[in-house]
DNA sequence: ATACATGCAAAGTTTTTGCAACTCG
DNA sequence: CGAGTTGCAAAAACTTTGCATGTAT
């Protein structure tokens, strides 16, 4: 879901996902979806909402939650939860792992060949059935280790 | 810290780390302890609340959360973010990894030496000062699995 | 037309905080 | 005694929900 294509390429392309799943295409989801295109970071529903009110001025914040779970829900984004209290929803759907600053929170993509190559140890398989992995080095940033000199 | 030891040498290693850290001794702060050595599983602080009561029945709410706080700080124990929206503790303090049940949210340790021996990419050094790792599995357990058929 | 989606307001959860009373060292 | 800790109550922060209105197909 990372892509910079033109307004009208992502209009088709979320319209064809919207028939897909069954969905409505509202302007609400569209620009929804059209934030998370463009973000680099990983926003908080708060910070999804204060960028698409710009767009829709009149969405409310419990719009954007029922989206982000909506779109959760149809494996579009990810919900995170790292050490800040809010959820965080990442679009990349390559296969990544997070960076994640312990004192600004920003989370911070990158991949890791190895370890996707990694089968994990067979004691897991009598636990149940396992789905994905999710992978944080947690640390301090560069920019927040220059603030602290 | 999971051992099985009896009260009083419970007691006296809580004195030592209480005197390590400067703070002080206090009964709350003991059952609490207390509870975190004998939990198998991951409370969450409503648990750890819940479970201290019967000893301590007049504890508060707040008290469980800023004592649980204070040990993270410490470093005796660690703050968990999993798809659950509350945070759970985790006192084993051995490298280890988690499997999270995405029905019950229930999470089990599993160890990895592989894991713990690949290192990262170096692109991360350019990142900041790393810390530690975090790694679920996410899938859904045994137990689960049987009720659904 | 109608089933689905939105906005509003209210409530639910989890966690934090101010403050007076209390307690450990 | 005095700094640190507790319990209470209230609030904060984040997220969910009921319901009437509105909208996409």
């Amino acid at each position: 879901m990372q892509d910079s294509k033109s307004d009208l390429q992502i209009l088709n392309r979320f319209r064809q996902l919207c028939q897909r799943f069954g969905i409505k295409l509202t302007y609400q989801r569209l620009e929804i979806f059209r934030v998370l295109l463009s973000s680099d970071n990983h926003p908080s529903a708060e910070e999804v909402y204060e960028r698409v009110k710009e767009k829709v001025p009149t969405i409310s914040l419990d719009t954007v939650y029922r989206t982000l779970s909506t779109f959760e829900q149809l494996g579009l984004i990810r919900k995170i939860h790292g050490p800040d209290d809010r959820a965080r929803f990442d679009p990349n759907n390559k296969k990544h792992y997070h960076l994640v600053c312990l004192k600004c929170y920003k989370i911070t993509d990158f991949e890791w060949p190895e370890l996707d190559n990694l089968s994990p140890p067979e004691s897991i398989n009598s636990w149940g059935k396992t789905q994905n992995y999710y992978l944080e080095i947690r640390g301090i940033c560069k920019d927040c280790l220059k603030k602290e000199e």
